[in-house]
DNA sequence: ACCTTTTTTTAGTTTTGTCTAAAAATATAA
DNA sequence: TTATATTTTTAGACAAAACTAAAAAAAGGT
């Protein structure tokens, strides 16, 4: 698998997520930033390293093969993103374009010694689930701040939106990964939500609300 | 700068030391495992570039900018091989496939950071120096065994050859870097080395011999 | 100096991954 | 159902990095 094929199937693994079901060439094409016909070509190459099944048309799914090889550099990716914050001083939201690159490193002792140095961790810096050396990994049910009650405690178990801009927000407003609080309001007019939290209370914009991801207390 | 010409400034870096002069197109396709109209294709592009000075049918002369990218390449290699075996369990002889991989990731605060958390590491798993984030290193003058003289006592403190091969002849004799030994004969018809280690003795041959760096007891 | 061998460069081709433009298929809507 | 819009695929081109084959330059030997 090149470093292009790589990245290829790890949308695709994440655009049938989304979907539940096959990949549409446009939703490809936009995820990866590309051209619809450059991800046709993609799409048949793959097809024929039985990566996924393409059927013309009618979009693509990936086969055993393909998702398991999407899992395997999403296995990657989280545990150098945990290994940049854990270890190196990293941001949470310093370490995705590095580990964009890392993730196509080449060596299987590289990536289990990596995850026995960090002690086996279940969860990136972004709260998503990091998959064992089996591809396994948790899925608990996450609700976002838009499906939030008002008076009830939640804590932020992980984000949506991954992206350095998003992620300084949270920052400035001393909201991070484990923080509590209250939904003290939720504004019908343009659903926004205004919550409490360390008894400062703040008002989170729609976008930012539904990019947050919840657990009940 | 891409991989491949990452790769290339790396190669002529390596020959431009061994001859102390600029590098031939064949010596360079040769050191790339590649054919000499690649290398000239490959130095052209570089002269371009203006990391080297190319003089048609005179050979390649790395410039100030192509030298301290060549070495800030073998920085990263160096502190990747040193992080694998200090932090992942790597044998020496394991280190060198990934860390050429690794040593292509783009980001200055990754490897000064890398830097910090070895804690500013002096030398490879090799032996061999680790520029610093400026791109000075140490240079102490190494002899090999071959230089050695009898009834003299040495430390192996570095190998000029890091195959994995050469590498696991050592280990399967005991010999790393640190270990100490004397010279107890030199045979002249052969030019191979008898030492006495750990009270055992030992015959190397000369292609040992002369890919094992000693400073002098 | 002249011929031969070796080295280096040039010219033209291939593969991978991208692009634009145009054609074909599908979806939508009057 | 038929026309229109959208999506998808095909066709052809390009850049990067490699290759082979051939031409050109330099080095060696007599
Ligand atoms: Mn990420
Ligand atoms: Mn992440
Ligand atoms: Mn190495
Ligand atoms: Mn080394």
């Amino acid at each position: 698998m090149t470093l292009s094929e790589e990245n290829y199937l790890k949308a695709i693994y994440h655009l049938e997520q989304l979907s539940g079901s096959g990949v549409s060439t446009n939703a490809l094409a936009e995820e990866m930033q590309t051209k619809a016909s450059s991800a046709t070509d993609m799409v048949k190459k793959l097809a024929d390293k039985q990566m996924l099944i393409h059927v013309p048309y009618q979009g693509a799914t990936l086969s055993d093969a393909g998702r398991s090889h999407a899992v395997k550099v999403i296995r990657k990716h989280r545990l150098w993103e945990t290994f940049l914050v854990e270890k190196l001083n990293f941001k949470w939201d310093e370490v995705h374009d590095v580990a964009e690159q890392l993730e196509h490193i080449k060596s299987e002792k590289l990536i289990d010694e990596l995850d026995r140095f960090l002690e086996f961790p279940k969860y990136d810096p972004h709260g998503d689930p990091i998959p064992d050396k089996n591809g396994k990994f948790n899925t608990i049910e996450k609700i976002t701040l838009t499906q939030a009650l008002e008076n009830k405690s939640y804590r932020c178990i992980g984000v949506k939106d991954d992206s350095s801009q998003f992620l300084k927000y949270l920052d400035s407003n001393q909201i991070g990964l484990g923080t509590s609080f209250e939904v003290v309001h939720k504004e019908p007019f343009d659903q926004s939500v205004k919550i409490k939290l360390k008894d400062k209370e703040l008002v989170v914009s729609q976008s930012v609300a539904k990019n947050l991801f919840l657990e009940t207390l």
